[in-house]
DNA sequence: TTGGGTGCAAACTATTTGCATTCGA
DNA sequence: TCGAATGCAAATAGTTTGCACCCAA
């Protein structure tokens, strides 16, 4: 997973994005390895790095990312959206106490859809999101 | 499910709710039927009706029924979290063209959790949420 | 009475947008 | 070159908060 300069270019080019520096920068950030990233984090990350990125250019990229399936919308926490650089089918566990995320492989959760959508519409994603908090005893 | 003034003050009080006038007025909404509504719808029809309800108290006051279980958060929609009147055990199909949400029957999908959580964590909910958009051809 | 509840407006925060500048092909 | 991409700042929109006033018990 965690990729190179040349194979985050390919890796854009293969879903029909132009690769520009800061897309670049970007993409490198959120394929360092899997992980569920908010817009902020990614900012923070990209200029940690070194090159500087825009919050508008972030915000932009994340959602042409999104739309062009690079990454993963997840809408867990009302704050804010989460983009998981892991494109594998999996469901999502969200600690509640701190907002953060967690993958739940499929293996783990079975779900069974029987057929029967509204007339005309198609399915884009099927969520599964198992909301935990600290129990009381532990941790 | 349509409940008069007084089956809904009942309602709150089984709560452990006070019953003010304007909790009254949006429980009133709310459990007119099961349904899916925004802060900004709340208050629309909160005032459409005949009392006013300022909007930082339509807020405080889904936000408190969620905490005491009154009414169900969905949230599928990055820009608005929508209150569910439908107490019961249900999954969610959210229209991505017009941020539209319906309601499944658990009948109708079947998840099986397999049990490996973190060790600590209690679960909160699951949430099933169907994404679907207008296919090209009907509609 | 009296502490919780409400209203208003201002504050916040995530995200979007307009427009002039810059860059990739 | 030239349209697409970027940066900045200002604009949006949903939600929260501070504080003075009001009402349910």
């Amino acid at each position: 997973m965690p990729e190179n300069r040349d194979q985050v270019i390919e890796r854009l080019r293969g879903h029909g994005i132009t690769p520009t520096q800061q897309r670049v920068e970007i993409a490198q950030v959120l394929f360092e390895r899997h992980q569920h990233l908010s817009a902020d984090q990614v900012l923070a990350r990209v200029n940690a790095r070194d090159a500087s990125v825009s919050k508008a250019t972030v915000y932009n990229t994340l959602g042409l990312f999104a739309e062009k399936g690079l990454v993963r919308e997840v809408i867990v926490d009302p704050a804010r959206v989460f983009y998981d650089s892991n494109l594998d089918p999996h469901h999502h566990l969200f600690h509640v106490d701190n907002g953060t995320l967690e993958d739940i492989p499929v293996s783990q959760v079975n779900v069974d859809r029987l057929p029967d959508l509204p007339a005309g519409v198609a399915v884009e994603g099927v969520d599964v999101i198992i909301r935990v908090r600290r129990s009381g005893a532990a941790q």
